[in-house]
DNA sequence: AGTAAATTAATTGTGTACAACTTAATTTTT
DNA sequence: AAAAATTAAGTTGTACACAATTAATTTACT
């Protein structure tokens, strides 16, 4: 059948533009964040805890469910972030089960020199805002949309 | 700034949007692609093989330009496929640097069961098909835009 | 109270991604 | 033709992703 073989196309799939989207993405941004010495993964766990103040606590589930990661990839990624002195890890004295993650204070600032980086890529990329906000609204739109 | 504190929000990000919503599109083709004994990536590599005639040969270079990934990625992975009999892999005469990728008859006749994926894709998550194809579109022209 | 169920991180194993490098083969220069 | 540059694929090392499992702890329930 002529439709499903057009489905089939590489070029037709919703999948492969955001699967490389994404790839690019993370790419576009290495070299802004080099400097920073944080890869892009951890670069966004940075944005999360830098939306708070500095004394705020995540647990790992909480910074999981923000990012829609699982402890298999924050474990380790954290524990790479705290031996950069970017974050501190406690367990929970009242629940032992949890693991506390907050800034530290290279990890606070950290965050003057990051606020650079959006407009950064903007400029570097020639993408304009509108389309790129458009195109958020719509990803975002789309997938909050379907119910999972 | 505000402005800069704005724009480092993790959710005003188009990066953390193409990040999740890439990785969420992965885990709902994974159960439409285990029956098929193949992952998201091998999935992809075998669309680019299914767009030809069974007999059409790749280079390991081609189906890098396509997919937009490395060797250091590629090769893993189409001996993976090679193990699995769904591809085979010869290194030309003509030039001893390169290796072709061809479909093996267990891949070409995969591409069957393969047709149904996209439709039970759009039928299973709910979303519309329009939707889909706006999001694409707008996607690549971004891309395709900034001259990266 | 005592046990089952649920929760939280961590661990293990597989499979990408990709930078940097290596090796071998081919092409271009000189 | 020999040297230099280029190209193709593979290798190595680091860092995600994530399924599945484990271990420790807490909560719920009888």
């Amino acid at each position: 059948m002529a439709k499903a073989n057009e489905l089939l196309k590489l070029d037709n799939q919703l999948c492969f533009q955001l699967y490389s989207a994404s790839r690019l993405m993370t790419k576009l941004y290495q070299p802004l964040l080099k400097p920073l010495d944080l890869t892009y993964p951890q670069y966004l766990v940075m944005l999360v805890l830098w939306e708070e103040q500095m004394g705020h606590k995540f647990t790992v589930t909480n910074l999981g469910q923000r990012l829609k990661l699982d402890s298999g990839t924050l474990t380790p990624l954290l524990k790479r972030l705290e031996s950069k002195h970017l974050i501190k890890r406690q367990r929970s004295s009242e629940d032992e089960r949890q693991v506390w993650i907050r800034l530290a204070p290279l990890g606070d600032s950290l965050k003057s020199q990051a606020k650079r980086v959006p407009e950064k890529l903007l400029c570097e990329t020639g993408i304009k805002e509108q389309d790129l906000n458009t195109t958020r609204e719509l990803l975002k739109s789309l997938f909050d949309k379907a119910d999972f």
